[in-house]
RNA sequence: GGGGGUGCGCCGGAGUUGGAGAGCCGGGCCAGACUGUAAAUCUGGUGACUUCGUCUGAGUAGGUUCGAUUCCUACCACCCCCA
């Protein structure tokens, strides 16, 4: 697997590149749609290809391991023949899991236990088998397990828990070398800054993930609760550290002005649950602005969900149409509304890509992030 | 035409069988939240007004009573039975 560093513009962090892997190229700046249990929730997979063309999607190793279990994937073949989805994987190590069910799960030096949110039954997870799931959920990217430490957080907390992450990841590094792909295809493994909001813990964990002989490198803990400045120092911080010919994956990241901001800092890769999540709440993402469409005002609007929208979907589909949908339940207003966010979300980091290319990302950037984060 | 029954807030239900209602449950409606997905979820509002409060309110109009959603009278509407 390999990166390649194609541009960088003059007056910021922002650059492109091309992760190359076993199931395809990955034309960076990127965001990657998540879809946590082996879908991305309300969207085919031919929509994702033919309709937004996203280029890598995630899954999750806690999400996939419970249900349908590592057992099943395997025997599937891998994840991208069981769901069908034949272009780049990224699987999440359940590290988020530590941080979102932290009151079913119990930490130690050796791994976290959880208790299944399914079926309450005790689980370990450790370092060690967390290699071993992904190893068979056969991701082309794959994450270290990390504690994602909340916000706010102690200190002391935030420290200790740091250099656990650390002695973590050199286990799950020895761990990887160790093994090999299981379905016939290259892995890669990327470790994971953490250190909440404080610089020195930033600077010290970046310093050591970057030791690490890895194809990338990301950065986790962050979009947790923190306000957008916290979160933007810290990602300055580790983007000046962390090796240049690397990509980056900020984790879990973010609004749109959250993409672009962070774009400038040097930020490669993006996931989150967010343009899925709100499609289904009935908030749409558009360049000028956010539109919540079960709002009353557009019960007779019977323009294009998103004239300027680059799929087909959000053209055809009118927002009183949409409207309806949502105020009957019917599931395919969550169906447009979330190929609609995503293509958004698609579109974004193209077209950052598209202006760091020609040279003039700051300027574009700056005049887009006063509009996007208007409530039309 | 006769007899019986039932009437409150956008809708349905519960409850009050003379003693504190702008009040319970569900739905609808109106908003808000959501960042490596325990999330097609969650939260709030939904009589009026000059809104830390005040006023009006149990089909309509009267009456009895210290006090009426409750009892009485008339009328109206709906439902059931008989003709």
């Amino acid at each position: 697997m390999k990166f390649t560093l194609e541009s960088q513009d003059p007056n910021c962090k922002a650059r492109t590149g091309t992760l190359q892997t076993a199931h395809g190229a990955i034309e960076t700046p990127v965001f990657m749609p998540v879809g946590t249990v082996g879908t991305v929730k309300g969207v085919h997979q031919h929509e994702l290809k033919d309709d937004i063309n996203a280029q890598i999607i995630l899954g999750n190793t806690y999400h996939l391991y419970l249900r349908p279990g590592t057992d099943i994937l395997e025997k599937a073949g891998g994840l991208h023949k069981f769901n069908g989805w034949d272009r780049p994987i990224l699987t999440d190590s359940g590290g988020f899991q530590v941080f979102s069910l932290a009151h079913r799960r119990k930490i130690k030096e050796e791994g976290a236990t959880f208790a299944s949110h399914i079926d309450g039954s005790k689980h370990l997870f450790t370092p060690e088998n967390v290699m071993d799931i992904q190893r068979k959920i056969g991701a082309d990217i794959i994450m270290a397990f990390d504690e994602c430490t909340p916000y706010p957080c102690e200190y002391k907390y935030a420290k200790r828990s740091m250099h656990m992450t650390h002695r973590w990841l050199k286990r799950c590094w020895t761990r990887f070398n160790e093994t090999e792909p299981i379905h016939g295809y290259e892995q890669a493994l990327f470790p994971i800054v953490q250190g909440s909001v404080f610089k020195d813990l930033r600077k010290q964990s970046a310093e050591v993930i970057s030791q690490y002989d890895s194809v990338g490198n990301a950065i986790g803990g962050l979009s947790v609760g923190e306000p957008h400045p916290d979160m933007y120092e810290m990602t300055d911080i580790v983007t000046d550290i962390l090796p240049k010919e690397k990509p980056r994956y900020l984790m879990g990241v973010g609004t749109p002005t959250n993409l672009l901001e962070c774009i400038a800092l040097g930020i490669d890769m993006f996931d989150c649950v967010l343009p899925t999540r709100n499609a289904r709440h009935g908030l749409i993402y558009t360049s000028e602005g956010t539109i919540n469409i079960k709002n009353a005002k557009w019960k007779a609007d019977f323009s294009p969900l998103d004239i300027n929208a680059s799929n087909p979907t959000s053209q055809f589909y009118t927002k009183a149409y949409v409207r309806h949908l949502f105020q009957a339940k019917e599931l395919l207003g969550p169906q447009i509304t979330s190929i609609h966010n995503l293509s958004f979300f698609l579109w974004l980091t193209g077209e950052a890509r598209k202006h760091i290319a020609a040279g003039d990302f700051l300027a574009w950037k700056n005049q887009m992030v006063v509009k996007l984060d208007r409530r039309l």
